[in-house]
DNA sequence: CATGAATGAGTATTCATTCAT
DNA sequence: CATGAATGAATACTCATTCAT
């Protein structure tokens, strides 16, 4: 990669951030792209060398962020070698609730833009070739448990979205009540989801 | 109430309806003050004796829509007689599902903006005097099956969260099965998550 | 004078208190006849039932207000039997310089839209018949003392302007002195301009 | 100074002679925005980049234009090698008032809009470095001619403030006289002023 | 490649005035 | 007479996008 290459890479780099920071204080719709721009130190034309839009960077920016925090959680489990299937889920949504309860503008953006393709396709993508992706590691894992599950996919879209939908009341609007007073609740019902899927 | 007042609820509802048709077709960013007004037979400048802004109007209208179901969903729970606190639980599910199949648009609109707290002030309100709010009605009913439960409102609120979250993913994007495919594991899950919160 | 009259002529002086006040604190161009009506407790529609619209009120109101001070301060001197001629010249300047010192709306009002046309006009009203004018009484005591002055009017032009606008400046700015400060060279400048005038 | 620097000075300098012409003929509540850039053959949106509202525009346009009058006075004064104080202070007056003569809409914008703190300001600057300004000139005058005064400021001020609000008077409103009638007895008055204040 | 001045369509908002009640 | 809901023309201001430098 050419020094004009890291160049460009860098100023995209600048105008993600800058862009992320600004859709969260200010809101997406409230965000320019003067606003973008400024931040990032680039004028506004150079926005449009890297971006078609403020819409194609968010869409951009909804997979980056998505991925990221799959990949971080992944890695962080494969690091802890905890054993079981169930504690392994249980694993992964502390990390991502930890991360959420520090990052409350990182929580508001994928909550609230996320779906589940997109989720679906972040985890299936690993940034280290060789590496098992998220989602093949979560079927590997059924069965390496002896876990009999005819529908892991929808059993996976059933907890995360409950995760993600949760998340958003209880640490952001603080409603019913805290993320602390309601996790166990949450694993419970994890839990009884599993149950549910399995037998 | 005098004829102004009949006038004035009129035209209040003419915004509220033109306001919810446009946010749906066009969405809530690029729907105009113009075009609600337009839509609704009014001057630009009557909208503003009415509401404060855009945005007041979409509050105000999320609430509104959110109440209306609720009322309606509950309405016809009493009227079909359910036995079994879990049928009611599925019933009302069902049927809210059933509205929302119908109309994408009131999915995406109260899922998209609703919160727990928004939610709860629905259906702790009720239009006719002297009848039971559908939250009074959850509790009772709790207590009449001899059901017990030391956090009824968590568990209400976790069960919400799954069913709108997976509502939108799986009416709208269809995303990862429709909701005919997903609905049976819906009310497995559901049913879990009560037999978690109830020994 | 009937009852409805007297309520009519509250109604109007209640129009002519609020836009007064709002004409201080907002500014004439920022001040709308909503403002107004609703200060005065009236309907909008009402306001033009007494007015044109907010210029012809304006207009009313300033001569209504110069009048006010001039017959004031004509009063005021009058009750002193003040000799010399000089020495009523600087009585009645310090009258209204008082007056605009608590005053300091009514200030800004007056030296901001008052003409020497309705100044001259102004005090050549006399609201109780049979009285004296100011201005009559001004070319009379210039007869008693046995000053001989061919342009009276000139040199009373000349003083009024030199007080109204160093007023503006030293009391509502208070530059490039304050008032106190300010009124001995205004004083020795007044006579040095009586002098100039009459040898 | 680049291209781009000068263009943008001739942007402002069109959007500042197109408000003051507009100001003039409609005034300054009746001219639009839209008015000031079309005149100054620019896009609106082009005025936001030069000026932050119209009152921002006009604040600026009061200062540039004292700054010139007075620079233009005290640069014909120098040309003429004026004797004698007062002779210089007199003649400075008739060039402003010849000025005004010719130019109501100035005459109007200035003395409507100044006060002294603006005033002062203007005739401390000097466009050209290393010249003295009018009000060091002025100073040194006083000293030059042995004119003792202890308060040369408000003396300044006090004659400022007379002959701007009597040209008003006399050249707009021709009230109580034209300006040609009322010039003896201002000068006069400026006279009689300076003696007051310098024994 | 990068810049940022210029554009002008698009939108929100205000407010004087009217008129049915 | 008095009201205040309704109107819509008038205006301010924003911001995505272009393009000459």
């Amino acid at each position: 990669m050419g020094k004009i290459d890291i160049k460009k890479k860098l100023k995209e780099k600048a105008l993600f951030q800058s862009a992320f920071d600004l859709f969260m204080n200010k809101g997406f719709a409230k965000t320019t792209i003067s606003d973008i721009a400024e931040k990032a130190e680039l004028a506004k034309g150079t926005f449009y060398l890297y971006f078609k839009d403020k819409y194609d960077l968010r869409d951009k920016l909804i997979v980056h962020k998505a991925e990221q925090l799959f990949f971080d959680a992944h890695q962080i489990l494969l690091e802890h070698h905890v054993e079981e299937f169930e504690n392994q889920l249980l694993f992964m949504t502390d990390f991502i609730i930890e991360r959420f309860k520090k990052d409350h503008n990182l929580l508001q953006f994928i909550t609230k833009n996320l779906s589940w393709g997109i989720f679906k396709n972040a985890f299936e993508n690993s940034d280290e070739k060789d590496a098992l992706t998220f989602y093949e590691y979560y079927l590997q894992s059924l069965e390496r448990h002896h876990i009999v599950c005819d529908k892991p996919e929808i059993m996976l879209f059933t907890i995360i979205e409950l995760i993600s939908s949760t998340c958003y009341n209880c640490i952001i609007l603080e409603q019913p009540v805290t993320m602390d007073e309601y996790l166990p609740y949450l694993h419970k019902s994890i839990l009884q989801i599993v149950a549910g899927f399995t037998q």
